[in-house]
RNA sequence: GCUCCCAUCGUCUAGCGGUCUAGGACGUGGCCCUCUCAAGGCCAAAACACGGGUUCGAUUCCCGUUGGGAGCACCA
């Protein structure tokens, strides 16, 4: 039944309802009876190492990787690197760090399209020596002036067919290669997102495979590459949706078995066009370096376009084990900064301590220096002050910027002018000095027996409130107006350096005027 | 212009003919909590683009309109 399926339709693929299932078979090319097993599962992310992963680039990795890990298949990473100008050893660290960072992994090893120039050559010379690709001389300038005629008539312009059969030979002169597409019938498959696709054969015309100067163009490498690959799945944007037609003409042309299609819904920014570097914070390292959470990007980049009820945060692990196509949706979808700050804090509210407290290292560093965040790395308050912080950070850079005060020694620690204008009273000295004696005095280190020596200070001074003492405490021991619980950071500070702290404190007290 | 695609609160979405006086989340507003800042709790405002069908019945199916997007290379 399975077989009878793939052997009428040119792409199958059945409903979308049957799509999961019919992933798991073999790509619809194949011919009946090679299908009857079940075969690997096999995909491909093909970036072009532009300097940086796109966040684009890492949702669509994203999909591909926890589709084929759920399906149990290969799942491959592609260099395009064919466009030399922009193809460096740095810019594709870059992409590859991104990925490795965002938790991905691939498996064989990783390829370059650039090593695969002799199978792209000796492709269009099969093509060519089958007729099925032809020589074409007609000169840039020419085609122009045909098409700026064409124009006039309203139709979508395709290459007029000149050279279709003109027989040009090797030694013909300077020409590129066409490939030879149907003038009737249909070009269609059955998107895995999107359902039913495809467009009339004459509409796409006779395309350009080769380069005047010999190089293939993108759609040849690619097929070549993803037949060579044994791609059974074609997952990428929807800014391929109208170059799947003319690349499965090339499929047939190169008497391929035609892999399965998914498109996925682009992100969009602000505005609802696509994501521009200009405007759209688009790079991966852009958010890493702002202090989001790997766990928190692919959550937030997995939910643009995908849905599991109203679950709202999701594990790598999840990811993987929930994603499908078949929750996929078809309109592009906002990238909304808000919500990723969201999720970025519920992330660091989930995550152990100890993670933290490695993620923040360099943001700390970067917040005070190399010193100050070492110091604050061997400090044992340190995972006692990422509990408190945790609550109150939407990031990383957030949570260095919270935790300054910690890592700063005592000598160096600033004090904000306005707050210290604002809760430094005069008035305020001697109940200070009073809670130094009654802290220095505790024999338990710890938030309740510190609250206790808060209340007991206050019981002394009568109409002193809680609030004026701890904003006065926490200007001294924080340098801020602002804090966790002022119990909970003294406990987490320690006593020595809480001590240290208020004794400098007390030094430079304002005087009564 | 042509081709293809899309359409539920501002945003991400649930909904796969009756369960919808349309649910959740982010964001927004209010209240509570409170030593500051947060976090948290409660409440509120906020959407099925429009017009035709199909049907006993449409947010759900079909067709138009409108709006939006993508693509129309000897780029990838």
């Amino acid at each position: 039944m399975r077989a009878a399926a793939f052997g009428t339709i040119p792409s199958a693929g059945g409903s979308r309802g049957l799509a999961e299932k019919g992933a798991l078979l073999p790509p619809s090319g194949a011919r009946p009876g090679y299908s009857a097993r079940p075969m690997t599962i096999r995909t491909r992310f093909a970036p072009s190492p532009t300097g940086f992963l796109h966040i684009g680039g890492a949702r669509t990795a994203l999909y591909n990787w926890a589709w084929t890990r759920r399906h149990g298949g290969v799942f491959l990473l592609r260099i395009e690197d064919t466009d030399r100008a922009r193809s460096t050893a740095a810019s594709e660290a870059a992409v590859v760090d991104g990925l490795r960072w965002l938790g991905m992994d691939w498996d064989e090893r990783l390829s370059r399209q650039s090593e695969r120039g002799d199978l792209h050559r000796a492709a269009i010379e099969t093509l060519l020596a089958r007729d099925r690709a032809y020589r074409c001389v007609c000169t840039p300038d020419e085609i122009g002036a045909r098409k700026q005629q064409f124009v006039a008539t309203g139709a979508k312009w395709t290459y007029d067919g000149r050279c279709a059969e003109a027989n040009h030979g090797p030694a013909c002169g300077p020409h590129t290669v066409r490939l030879r597409v149907s003038k009737t019938g249909r070009l269609d498959w059955q998107d895995l997102v999107f359902g039913p696709s495809g467009q009339d054969a004459r509409e796409i015309g006779d395309m350009v495979i080769r380069r005047s100067d010999g190089s293939p163009l993108y759609h040849l490498a690619v097929v070549v590459d993803d037949v060579d690959m044994r791609i059974t799945h074609v997952i990428r944007g929807a800014d391929h949706l109208n170059n799947t037609p003319f690349q499965l003409a090339l499929y047939r042309a190169l008497d391929a078995p035609i892999p399965q299609f998914a498109h996925l819904p682009l992100i969009v920014g602000a505005d609802g066009r696509k994501l521009s570097k200009r405007r759209d914070h688009v790079s991966v390292q852009h958010f890493r370096e702002a202090g989001y959470l790997p766990e928190a990007l692919c959550t937030w980049l997995v939910r643009i376009g995908w849905s599991h009820g109203d679950q709202e945060i999701f594990s790598l692990a999840e990811i993987r084990a929930l994603f499908s196509l078949e929750a996929t949706h078809r309109s592009p979808g906002h990238a909304d900064p808000q919500k990723l700050d969201w999720i970025n804090q519920t992330w660091i509210k989930r995550l152990p301590a100890e993670r933290l407290a490695a993620e923040l290292q360099p943001f700390l560093a970067a917040a005070t220096d190399a010193d100050a965040a070492a110091a604050a790395g061997s400090d044992p308050g340190l995972l006692g002050l990422i509990d408190l912080l945790r609550e109150r950070s939407k990031t990383l850079a957030e949570m260095s910027e919270r935790a300054r005060f910690f890592a700063l020694p005592d000598a160096a620690l600033a004090y904000d002018p306005k707050a210290v204008q604002k809760h430094w009273k005069p008035a305020l000295r001697t109940p200070l000095a009073a809670l130094r004696d009654a802290l220095v005095a505790l024999t338990a280190w710890e938030p309740a027996a510190i609250e206790a020596a808060f209340e007991a200070t206050l019981a002394q001074h009568e109409g002193l409130g809680r609030g004026p003492l701890a904003q006065a405490v926490r200007v001294a021991v924080t340098g801020s107006a602002a804090s966790p619980g002022i119990y909970e950071t003294l406990a987490v500070l320690g006593r020595e350096r809480t001590l240290v702290r208020l004794e400098r404190a007390l030094a430079a007290w304002p005087a009564a005027s």
